[in-house]
RNA sequence: GCGGGCGUAACUCAGUGGUAGAGUGCCACGUUGCCAACGUGGUUGUCGUGGGUUCAAAUCCCAUCGCCCGCUCCA
């Protein structure tokens, strides 16, 4: 099916008209990268939090040999010790120095950024600059060097030798000199910035350097410092994850896209721990468990897109990502909800390194199992006894750890994007009338059903707050009594209600409902009684 | 961070120096017995913000903030 693709400009009209999204401190003239949700869009974010949480950690599927597999959740401070920053790497590695060209405008990664080193008798001394990834760039700066060369009656001796922009930029004065890539004249480079993308605060009343600390990038690093207090206290054993969902953040240059690059996200994240022979399956295991996740919540399929990551995107410390993307009615190429990356033993391997903590485990199964021909049954007295290095891997070993990381808040723009339809219906005459529906698959529409009084007189409205009663403490429901019904039915179809119940003067007769389906309009006549359940079956 | 466009009611938008507007929505009452019905009445504004020019600024000028597009960036 071709499926048109949504108006981003419509959506966001509609998502701040009923209350999903808001612009944060909108009164005051917003803030870049930052949003609010509404009454309906909290309702929505906490449906995709819940099913998630109730999907992936109360309730996995089985193995990948039908085992029950085990995961547990944690709920870590958003602030740390700097020192987890600085073992992630993110403190040292998560900034890069960019260089901007006043003149053609143009931004450089300044660690991309060489130089080649003009005739040396041509004064002043200039330095004509490429990136050490552009063929085409490092021929020009040739070309610039060799001309200003044969201008002052010379010659280059030889191929000029390349270096660093960054040693060279060091001072200003011969930053001075130095001849951008896409320029013909000196001097037009600043100096490399730091954009550091961690936001930093300091704990504690003085605002010293001692005190800094950073609002955390991702929640992953949370579960890897608390893999030792969860395995020493929850009884738990390889291989299981840790799950947890929570605010994360960046500070993005260039925040895009409405929510989809914001500044404060929220990210549901998995780290699951195993035995490194064990790795690849549980990789392929998470990585095909989280597609299928989305497509059950109506994700469409052919919008989803699975994308195994090449060998040169690959973060350093990465055996395999597969990123699951997004076709975005914002643009051309799909984008990603969620990273699930195969991070090897990286992440507690760095941690041991830097906190000097034991993080290995020990597999105490293993370990009695092999009991049979070994003379002691103490792991620490065999260990003297120096046995090979591969038969002590066998028993404590370092896990690795696939990592599925989602974005709450990208899924939550997906299912707004995916759920956006227009149609046409007939209106009370028969003419075909334009309709807005939000499509939200029931488990995650915000309002789960509307009860409505056909009229407001002769005891409806009273049958219908009955039932209403009943049903809300069960679901997110409403009630409505206030216009024509058809506004009504259009109103709950705007937000994506997926059942109108509807009372009437056969209910006052009978006890009978009409429940209608929002994306056929289509009405049925049940029981009173069998409300409860039949929404309850739609939510299964 | 750069370039371009934009910013007026909850939403969509009109308003090029002289009283702040329309449609939709929303609320109330009446009517109405199943798909944005009808009648009557009502509601909504720091014209993004700050400053300047002017007798007078939504309108002209400057700055600033935000949004959109492109570039850049996105471990």
């Amino acid at each position: 099916m071709a499926t048109v693709k949504v108006d981003m400009e419509k959506l966001v009209s509609l998502c701040r008209r009923r209350g999903f999204i808001f612009q944060s401190s909108e009164i005051y003239g917003g803030i870049n990268g930052f949003w609010d949700y509404g009454p309906l869009g909290v309702e929505l974010k906490k449906n995709i939090k819940d099913a998630w949480w109730q999907d992936m950690v109360r309730n996995p599927p089985p193995g990948p040999e039908g085992q029950e597999i085990t995961m547990v959740g944690l709920d870590c401070a958003i602030i740390m010790n700097p020192k987890v920053w600085e073992a992630s790497g993110h403190v040292g590695g998560f900034s890069d120095p960019m260089v901007d060209c006043k003149e053609s405008k143009k931004r450089y990664r300044a660690d991309q950024l060489e130089v080649l080193e003009g005739h040396p008798e041509i004064l002043p001394l200039l330095y004509y600059a490429y990136t050490s990834n552009d063929q085409d760039l490092l021929r020009g700066a040739l070309k610039k060097a060799e001309k200003a060369a044969r201008a002052a009656g010379k010659k280059l001796a030889g191929t000029p030798v390349g270096q660093a922009f960054m040693n060279v930029a060091q001072e200003a004065s011969r930053l001075a000199q130095v001849v951008g890539p896409d320029v013909e004249v000196p001097g037009t480079l600043t100096e490399p910035r730091a954009f550091n993308l961690m936001f930093e605060s300091y704990a504690g009343a003085i605002q010293s350097e001692e005190n800094k600390v950073y609002l955390r990038p991702e929640t992953a690093q949370g579960m890897f410092v608390n893999f030792r207090n969860v395995l020493d206290s929850s009884r738990v054993k390889l291989p299981f994850g840790i799950a947890q969902i929570g605010k994360a953040f960046r500070n993005e240059i260039n925040p895009r896209n409405y929510t989809f690059r914001s500044r404060e996200f929220e990210q549901m994240e998995i780290e699951f721990f195993c035995n490194p022979n064990e790795s690849m399956k549980w990789y392929e295991y998470w990585r095909d468990l989280r597609k299928k996740w989305y497509s059950t919540l109506g994700i469409q399929s052919e919008n989803l897109k699975p994308r195994e990551q090449g060998k040169e995107e690959l973060a350093h410390y990465s055996i395999g990502t597969t990123d699951i993307e997004y076709m975005f009615p914002f643009s051309e190429e799909p984008q990603e909800l969620e990273g699930v990356a195969h991070r090897g033993a990286f992440d507690l391997t760095a941690h041991m390194t830097k906190s000097g903590k034991d993080l290995s485990y020990f597999d105490e199964e293993a370990w009695n199992g092999d009991a049979a021909g070994r003379k002691t049954n103490s792991f620490k007295e065999w260990l003297k006894t120096n046995p090979p290095k591969e038969e002590i891997a066998k028993y404590q070993y370092t896990p690795h750890v696939i990592e599925p990381s989602a974005g709450a808040d990208r899924f939550t723009l997906a299912v707004l994007c995916e759920a956006y339809s227009e149609d046409k219906v007939p209106d009370a005459k028969g003419n075909l009338e334009e309709r807005l529906v939000m499509k939200f698959h029931p488990r995650l529409a915000p309002v789960k059903a509307a009860i409505l009084p056909l009229v407001k007189k002769e005891g409806m409205p009273e049958k219908a707050q009955e039932l209403y009663r009943e049903l809300k403490k069960h679901f997110k429901v409403e009630y409505d009594d206030g216009g024509a019904i058809g506004r009504r039915y259009r109103r709950q179809d705007e937000i994506g209600t997926p059942f109108c119940i509807t009372i009437d003067g056969d209910t006052l007769k009978d006890n009978t409902v009409t429940i209608r389906d929002r994306d056929t309009c289509q009405q049925r006549r049940v029981p009173m009684g069998d409300v409860l359940g039949e929404i309850r079956k739609a939510l299964e």
